[in-house]
DNA sequence: AATATTAACTTGTATTTACAAGTAAAAAGT
DNA sequence: ACTTTTTACTTGTAAATACAAGTTAATATT
């Protein structure tokens, strides 16, 4: 869609050693190249350099250890979906199809939603929509997503279905992922969500309430996700 | 106990700044000082200050905008026990008391551990130890912990009621957690677990198994954590 | 042969300098 | 009164330089 050109130099290298190691040209417990060889490599300074492999290190990709040097950490081998520890969701990415259950459409927000809401989002009204993820053909989410309605145009008429939310918003309207919080419990399975995620009435199912914040400091982004954990395991790093 | 003198500059203004976030000198929304400001406040260049407030944010202390500032961002007021977000755990402690179930002991490494061990790890043995966790006055975790047995002179002999693992292992060892991953899924509560959580057999827990990495490279952490969630969520950053 | 020392690496910390890019408020123009 | 432009701030990116401190392997010593 946009081509982006202005690429800092640290987020380019960033970018070339992430794919090198998700694509296992970096294995687990290699060294990564000295500081001083990235440098030469690819044509930039040890401060460049260095941050480059500090983002890498906060999101988990390699461990610095003075002495001695960067070592690739192991890749999470579970589900990436919501590991969230990347800038992107990209990590090992498994069968994973999504399915509308209920198309996108603007409503009023509900009453007390699980976050406080601002004045401006309030007015704007949001976007609602809720679709059922299934892994290797077995369903494993179901994600509540809400929207605040701003600066969003025709929204409710792009194709959703085996698309990354995510990836329409970026396409389409420049909006990155900057961050964000969730809360997380364990309760049982509503009949709704048994029915969709194929399991008993009460089962333990995870629940996921997350907000997320964008490069536009207003536009907040909200899931409500239900998660059988029977087979899978939600994976994170810290 | 050893009082630490060689701290970096940037790691200084960095709990200088979380400290006052955190007591709420500065609070949420508030600007910080910018950068030029806090480099004369504090007698350190740019590039120093500029590393403490990227840790800040990367902490979720703080939100940096370009051409605006470093924005405080609110704390996490529900339960930070588990946030790991910042470096140490001290975010928002509420009463919180700790009661030892089982004794630390050395043992051997259970059949089937919940992690892959390395030779030195399993060749040495672990401590383990369970101990009940209560928030106001309500038990709330479960947590069974498994530490490998390298280097921890008379740790089975210490004082660990009302006294945080981690705290014991910093003054007495000189161990640090440095980071570390996690596997979360609810399941339904065994009749031990529902006891100790006083819950009913079958309700919906949280269960986290985690592997914390120190700054030493070959010694782990292990803990298997079980959660009541029905009042309290567990929150996280990303 | 075993131990201690040295040298050559590695990353960590810190200063100095410069310009780019985003934001917000003051100033100028209409 | 309103809009546009300028200005002065903010953080972001990047280079060049220097030394500290941890690690490892080669070297010298015992």
């Amino acid at each position: 869609m946009v081509l982006e050109k202005n690429i800092p130099q640290h987020r380019r290298l960033y970018e070339i050693l992430r794919k090198h190691i998700i694509e296992g040209i970096y294995q687990e417990g290699d060294l990564l190249p000295s500081e001083n060889e990235l440098c030469q490599l690819y044509g930039m300074t040890r401060p460049t350099v260095r941050q480059s492999l500090s983002t890498l290190a906060n999101d988990g990709y390699i461990r610095k250890h003075q002495g001695k040097g960067s070592i690739v950490h192991h890749l999470p081998k579970e589900i990436g979906i919501l590991s969230v520890s990347g800038t992107t969701s990209a990590v090992g990415r498994r069968n994973l199809k999504t399915r509308i259950i209920v198309k996108p459409s603007i409503i009023k927000w509900p009453e007390n939603f699980m976050f406080q809401l601002t004045e401006l989002e309030k007015e704007s009204g949001c976007i609602y929509l809720e679709r059922l993820r299934l892994l290797e053909n077995e369903p494993i989410f179901y994600d509540i997503s809400f929207i605040a309605n701003i600066n969003l145009p025709r929204i409710t008429s792009r194709q959703f279905e085996n698309r990354s939310l995510f990836q329409i918003l970026r396409d389409h309207y420049h909006i990155e992922i900057k961050g964000g919080e969730q809360r997380i419990k364990a309760i049982p399975a509503s009949a709704k969500i048994s029915s969709f995620l194929s399991l008993k009435k009460g089962q333990p199912v995870l629940h996921l309430e997350r907000k997320m914040e964008t490069n536009n400091p207003v536009l907040f982004l909200y899931s409500s996700i239900f998660c059988n954990t029977e087979k899978y395991s939600i994976f994170g790093r810290f």
